[in-house]
DNA sequence: CATTTATATGCTCCTAAAAGAATATACTTG
DNA sequence: CAAGTATATTCTTTTAGGAGCATATAAATG
């Protein structure tokens, strides 16, 4: 992929909180909707275009499905989640997120266990 | 600046490519002009996006225009700069943009010195 | 097999941003 | 101070992408 193709893939603030997310691990498309308190057509869509451009990969699990980062990205892609990793511990949002998803853990324990198992 | 933003800006492969000349250090507009091979106005307004959001600083040598990198930009730009740097050495634009960098460093030392005085 | 739950897709609307033409500004030099 | 050179800005057109509604698909469950 172009480099300004993956820069635009991380130019909207939903992407960038998804991959964050996925930062710590493999999650379901209902987790994304609770911890980012966005709709469903939103991040369904979203979770495509990273699945489309390679960033992640999805599986089916009963009927959720099972997003997580993709296992070997190229060069380009990995040089950004370590930055992201890094520049999120600096924005307010991704920590919120970050707590977020823990009380969404500790609601859905069912299901994550479901996702990683 | 937000990250989303940041990435926003990094989004356009002319800034891209311009920020990657910068590396190298201070040019005057005409260079990008000529490396890029783009017209005035292009270069013009992505040169004015990169300064306006703090990436870059401008002082004028004479009737020409010398752009170099922010001394200290925010940390998300210095990871980003290092990205770049890295990952257009695996693309041939970059590599392109360098040796024609070079060709016209040659055909004008008058300017370059200019520039760096 | 009908219903419910979870997710994806098609379509439309709307905004942002890129490109180019024309013009303006700033400085230099004769 | 007139003319030339280098760069910036304004205005318009075009395009890409995000949001949301409606609908489709896929699996689970009674």
């Amino acid at each position: 992929m172009k480099l300004a193709k993956l820069h635009s893939l991380l130019a909207d603030e939903t992407r960038l909180r998804i991959l964050h997310l996925l930062l710590q691990g493999p999650l379901c498309v209902c987790h994304f909707q609770e911890v980012l308190d966005a709709p469903q057509v939103k991040i369904s869509k979203h979770l495509a275009a990273l699945r489309e451009h390679g960033l992640a990969t999805s599986r089916r699990h009963k009927n959720w499905m099972i997003y997580e980062l993709a296992a070997k990205p190229e060069a380009a892609v990995q040089l950004q989640l370590k930055a992201l990793a890094q520049t999120a511990q600096t924005e307010a949002i991704y920590q919120r997120d970050l707590k977020r998803l823990h009380k969404v853990n500790n609601k859905a324990d069912e299901i994550i266990s479901a996702c990683c198992s």
